[in-house]
DNA sequence: GTATCTGCAAATTTTTTGCCAGTAG
DNA sequence: CTACTGGCAAAAAATTTGCAGATAC
């Protein structure tokens, strides 16, 4: 809770500042919240769970406030066509694993090798690469468990 | 452009008849548009489309015969939280390349290796996969040349 | 002090749904 | 025949916007 040396909301002002924007108590509320978790909450999640730790922000302020957070770098937008997109705190490099039953996202660790990543820029010819986005598709051990095996089938 | 051994149609036809569902012309319609580009329709392109193909039929009915088309694995829904969904009809592996700057989207051949995907597989514990999507984010070569290069920083 | 940000409510955009008539099998 | 579909228009869901007052710097 305390000024430990680069705090959370350190990191957002520095990334702020350098992209001309200001720091407002919603922004930090928004960006900790973020941070705090692993799941991959929707706008309207995070505009639940920010409520109860700063007194008041409006839901259109929550996504003013992760547009900035995405246009800062500091959080990536996912979407996935079911509903609402989803906000990823985590900037390090990783993939996501989605379950087609349940629609949770997962964090799978690490990234592409280099030599693919070169074969990938190779084949895309004409095309100037500046990142991936790797998802996996399938189910999550408590939905693969409560399943029969049969409606397993659709990729 | 006449019927060959196994036309698009029958190709449909079959697949739905796999799924229990029926062979309707408005599904054909959209289903023949979708193989036919290699541009990646959002609805209101395939209805606007596919209108002048078939004399009548509605979005709504656009969005019921995508979303039959996804269901019968002979389409993907392709996402990027920019407005609409896009539609693929290419259901043979492959990568897609999306400009930021247009926001258009392109074919790239190939797949990952499949050591890779195991390795993949391996990583994703308690995670049973049975596909993944592999997009790379970057500047399409007309947008690229429009550029004085200092645009070029966020990923 | 001033440009930027927030909150509110209204507007927009995209997609889904209910219901009746039409049609495939 | 009978259940599944398509069309229409209305509804729902998600996100964006305009503007006045508040606030960071």
């Amino acid at each position: 809770m305390g000024q430990k040396l680069q705090s959370t909301d350190d990191v957002l002002r520095e990334a702020l500042e350098a992209n001309g924007q200001r720091f407002t108590e919603q922004r930090a509320a928004v960006f900790r919240f973020l941070m705090s978790t692993d799941k991959h909450p929707t706008a309207d999640e995070v505009f639940l769970a920010v409520r109860q730790d700063v007194s008041v922000i409006s839901l259109a302020t929550v996504y003013k406030s992760l547009e900035t957070l995405v246009g800062c770098g500091l959080a990536v937008k996912l979407t996935y066509g079911d509903g609402s997109a989803r906000y990823d705190g985590r900037t390090d490099p990783h993939h996501h694993a989605r379950c087609l039953a349940c629609s949770r996202i997962f964090d799978v660790a690490g990234t592409l090798p280099s030599d693919e990543i070169h074969e990938l820029h190779d084949r895309a010819q004409d095309f100037h690469v500046t990142g991936y986005r790797l998802e996996l598709t399938g189910y999550c051990s408590h939905c693969a468990d409560s399943m029969t095996g049969k409606e397993r089938i659709r990729a």
